[in-house]
RNA sequence: CGGGAAGUAGCGUAGGCCGGUAGCGCACCUGGUUUGGGACCAGGGGGUCGCAGGUUCGAAUCCUGUCUUCCCGACCA
């Protein structure tokens, strides 16, 4: 068949893009690097967002929505800012098209060159602080707690659906504060809303730490990130949330008065989880038949397969699954019901795992006269025959066991993946052999951690957070070191 | 951006070297039989062969350019 999967097995990668192509969530386009995120893709987009987007609220913060545009010379206000977009920014030059003179089609015409060019946003901190000017005077405007949701552009040379997209949607959080603690802490509280949202909801298992100072974010004093695993042993940077000192309300010559009536300079935060996520979520889970996605996020948790010959079967398990959903729904279910003639049921149950709907209810004349459903469910492939009295009740619970299972399989895996090394030799045949995250002792060094880029392509995902200190040596320069830290080649 | 591969109907592909009416499977439409793990029969529709030039009486096929995708690098909060 068109829709068979290649295996994980066989080639990882290509496994991922049929997961995503095949199960519906997204397509290429016309434009290169750019996405469509089709219904399903952007279902399962919406019920992150929509949980997120709870949890900010519920954390203080309230949306807002800056510019696409951005001045150039905006971006340069901060240094290691516009030295880390650079390379990555799309400008815009011209505001107006006309018919070309020479034949057909039109051209960018050349009188309406803009005096100062746009970037379209990489990110929104320059744009955002060049208004926070202007909002905040004194303390009593502090903290600022603002989220936004939109999309972004950046330049990249490769491109891969979800993973890294040319244009990608995500939120971006921009906090402003009197104190450098106060600031550090929404750092870290946020940092916990995106373990938490990723553990709890997409059931995938992260490690929360910082950044070292290579792979900080531009224009952060310190980035602070989660780091997932994938099944084939690279990590994922699944959100960074980052403390930004001072240097933007610098740039941007953002002061308050404080109690006391005199001037300081705002302490900044910001933050972001992207469409990325849905890659990641892909990658922990899926299976060689196709996505597996966690109930408390999935667009449709249950879907019911009737299987039925004639009109008078189809309109008795009719009635029969109209009283099921009823009762789903009023239990807050998000339930589908497959009736369309077009496929017969085998068709349906191999669509449906691939499209990773967590439980399949099958039912038939032979059920109804028992009284019982089959279920299906797809973390573990297994069958049940259950009763029809009290089905709701079950599939409540069963939904509940589906999400930490799914957990537990991860995190297993993740736990089995941290390994720590003690010699060059040893990571080296870890990177080679299991992947995965390498716990290991480093000098601290930006050339220490850069070569070891450059021999085993592994970089350092973070040094974790309540970190352990221990004397030991640099695996590779053999000098001493304080603490271990994870390594892992990543996406 | 460098190296490699590819683009022919919605999807997967044959044909290309050696130029001469574009074929097959799945999907789709109509009718019928079916329905407990990717149904079957009969009939039918859909293509300027990625796009733009060029060579030629004639181009899916040869030449040039260009766009897009995939794999490996470089790049990447």
């Amino acid at each position: 068949m068109s829709k068979e999967i290649t295996s994980r097995a066989t080639d990882y990668s290509q496994w991922y893009n049929d997961l995503v192509l095949k199960g519906g969530l997204a397509d290429y386009s016309a434009v290169k690097g750019c996405m469509v995120i089709k219904p399903y893709g952007f279902a399962l987009w919406e019920n992150m967002r929509d949980n997120l987007d709870r949890m900010f609220k519920e954390t203080g913060h309230v949306n807002a929505y800056f510019p696409l545009f951005i001045p150039k010379s905006f971006l340069s206000r901060e240094a290691a800012h516009v030295e880390g977009f650079a390379k990555e920014c799309a400008v815009i030059t011209h505001y107006r098209l006309k018919n070309d003179p020479n034949g057909q089609g039109v051209i960018v015409d050349p009188e309406a060159k803009l005096e100062e060019e746009l970037i379209v946003r990489p990110t929104s901190e320059t744009i955002i602080w060049s208004t926070y000017k202007d909002w905040i005077q004194s303390y009593r405007d502090l903290p600022l707690l603002i989220n936004q949701w939109a999309n972004v552009v950046r330049w990249e040379m490769r491109t891969r659906l979800f993973l890294r997209t040319t244009e990608f949607l995500w939120q971006e959080g921009h906090t402003a504060h009197a104190t450098a603690e106060e600031a550090v802490e929404e750092t870290e509280k946020m940092l916990d809303v995106y373990a938490t949202f990723s553990e709890e909801y997409m059931a995938v298992p992260v490690i929360k730490g910082v950044k070292t100072a290579n792979e900080r974010f531009a224009g952060a004093v310190d980035t602070y990130c989660i780091e997932a695993l994938m099944q084939d042993g690279k990590a994922l940077q699944a959100g960074t949330s980052h403390f930004l000192g001072q240097n933007f309300a610098k740039a941007f010559d953002v002061k308050f008065s404080n109690k006391q009536n005199q001037l300081e300079y705002v302490w900044a935060t910001s933050w972001g989880v992207s469409t990325r996520l849905v890659g990641a979520l892909v990658m922990a889970h899926s299976d060689d038949e196709g996505l597996i996605l966690p109930p408390k996020i999935a667009p449709m948790q249950v879907v019911i397969v009737p299987i039925f010959k004639g009109d008078d079967q189809k309109a008795a398990i009719d009635a029969k699954v109209n009283t099921i959903i009823q009762e789903l729904k009023a239990a807050g279910i998000r339930v589908k019901y497959d009736d369309n003639d077009n496929n017969r049921p085998g068709w349906k149950f191999a669509e449906y795992e691939m499209k990773g709907v967590p439980v399949r209810m099958a039912i038939g004349a032979r059920d109804l006269e028992k009284n019982v459903v089959e279920v299906a469910r797809r973390d573990t492939k297994e069958k049940m025959v259950i009763s029809l009295d009290g089905v709701t009740q079950y599939i409540i619970s069963l939904l509940g066991e589906i999400q930490q299972n799914m957990f537990n399989k991860a995190k297993a895996y993740r736990d089995e993946h941290i390994t720590e090394a003690n010699s060059w030799a040893e990571f080296e045949q870890l990177l080679d052999e299991k992947g995965g995250f390498i716990s290991a002792h480093w000098d601290g060094t930006v050339e220490t951690e850069i070569a070891i880029k450059e021999k085993t392509k592994a970089t350092i995902r973070c040094i974790p957070l309540n970190n352990k200190k221990e004397a030991g040596t640099c695996i590779l320069t053999g000098k001493p070191s304080e603490q271990r830290v994870l390594f892992a080649r990543a996406y």
